[in-house]
DNA sequence: AACCCATGCGTACAACGTACGCAGCGCGTA
DNA sequence: TACGCGCTGCGTACGTTGTACGCATGGGTT
């Protein structure tokens, strides 16, 4: 567990090269461009200058690096202040989120709440909980909402930034001379007719769509919801 | 990449010792007893009575392993046909999706969309999907729907079991000699009175909640919303 | 000047993923 | 029956990983 009193304040050392923040920068660096994997002790220690076994004066273990790393990018979460348009601003905070999500696409494989909550965790936290203040609702119906809102923004950028990613992958695949690359599985599968509502779905759209559009129509759905119990009922 | 229409044909010689489905299904075994960290070529391997480099004539690499984990852990979450009340049916299959989660929390860690679809993956989509058959949708409005809810699920879900797993860890935690636990660092951020709304959010509910009951409540929130667009309005 | 201790890191080791190549068995063909 | 070919299993080996341990260093305090 990383001990996130002794994060915060400043070394103790006046000659000390290293810091949490520093720390946690690098690692982001790391993972941002050359990929979750590559956030080894090592790489992220080299990307400073450093030894690796300098980073475990901050940091107990790997995990702890990734807690580090969570709670720093949950800072880029963070929501502007309450404009009174409920709907517009719990759109906009979704927006950040799923943006920060697919900015940093190896929250997939280490959820931003996976070591418990830091400084920037809370800070975001309180930030969203406040755009649902002053709409009659009780602590118990804002979590209600904001808990919702979350799991399914989360849920949904996790799955674009996955499908993201695996593309990538398969772009950089050099494609081997002489490939032969005979119709995909998924192809074969949908051609099969046994699966007429999934292969759909599994092929992608027919004419390219835009996501963002996407996300909010879908997200509408959801504020419709809530509005529908919170609010005085849908748009 | 793992090569589904291979895994999908029985072995080719009689006296294979070692099936698609062993890996698999060992796999799975590992990672939910002795957590998802666990789940080394070695181990696997231990644990079918094999040598590791064996899994490599059915596996390209771990990676592929934890795709194929993932493929065989959504039959789990195959959907029963359809009863003709959409609600019933849809929160059904959240169920069973939000229980899958919970029962193999690695899933957090290697969703089961990483690797692409699998026939099994393809199976659960299509059984989804004809939930919504027979209401006057076309596909894409039925897309719309399915992708909505198992954006909100699977988020939520993964949110239940990290926070889970973390409980778990600290449980076994052998809670040091002499450990003079002083207040938590969540403890003294909701005394500093700074985040009033986030306190009551991290310090978690005064009495016990059930877990099933708030899933299914904010739920509802989701399926009203839905209901308000492609159905005849709430409830 | 003497001491202390926070900081940085070199060394070392167990465990990991996996490339390579060989052993052994059963089937198809002669 | 005899033979060989191909599929299966796996032993060995190597580079990389996380991290325990202990030492060197040098500014701050006394």
């Amino acid at each position: 567990m990383v001990n996130w009193e002794k994060a915060g304040r400043p070394a103790r050392a006046a000659r000390a090269a290293l810091s949490y923040d520093a720390i946690a920068t690098a690692g982001i660096e790391v993972a941002d461009g050359q990929g979750f994997d590559a956030v080894t002790m090592r790489k992220v220690a080299d990307h400073l200058g450093a030894g690796a076994m300098s980073l475990y004066r901050y940091v107990d273990s790997r995990d702890d690096l990734l807690d580090l790393m969570a709670d720093r990018v949950s800072a880029e979460a963070i929501a502007p202040p309450r404009t009174g348009d409920w709907r517009a601003d719990l759109t906009g905070a979704a927006h950040i989120l799923r943006d920060v999500t697919l900015r940093h696409p190896w929250l997939t494989r280490h959820a931003i709440t996976a070591g418990g909550f830091g400084p920037n965790t809370v800070t975001m936290t309180e930030s969203t909980l406040t755009l649902l203040d002053g709409y009659g609702l009780d602590i118990d119906e804002m979590l209600d909402v904001w808990r919702t809102l979350v799991a399914f923004v989360q849920g949904y950028a996790s799955a674009e930034a996955q499908r993201l990613e695996a593309h990538r992958r398969r772009a950089e695949q050099p494609a081997a001379d002489g490939d032969e690359t005979g119709p995909s599985y998924l192809d074969t599968v949908a051609a099969s007719g046994r699966y007429p509502l999934a292969s759909r779905a599994l092929l992608g759209p027919k004419r390219p769509v835009d996501p963002q559009q996407t996300f909010d129509r879908r997200l509408g759905y959801l504020l419709d919801g809530l509005a529908h119990t919170f609010f005085a009922g849908p748009r």
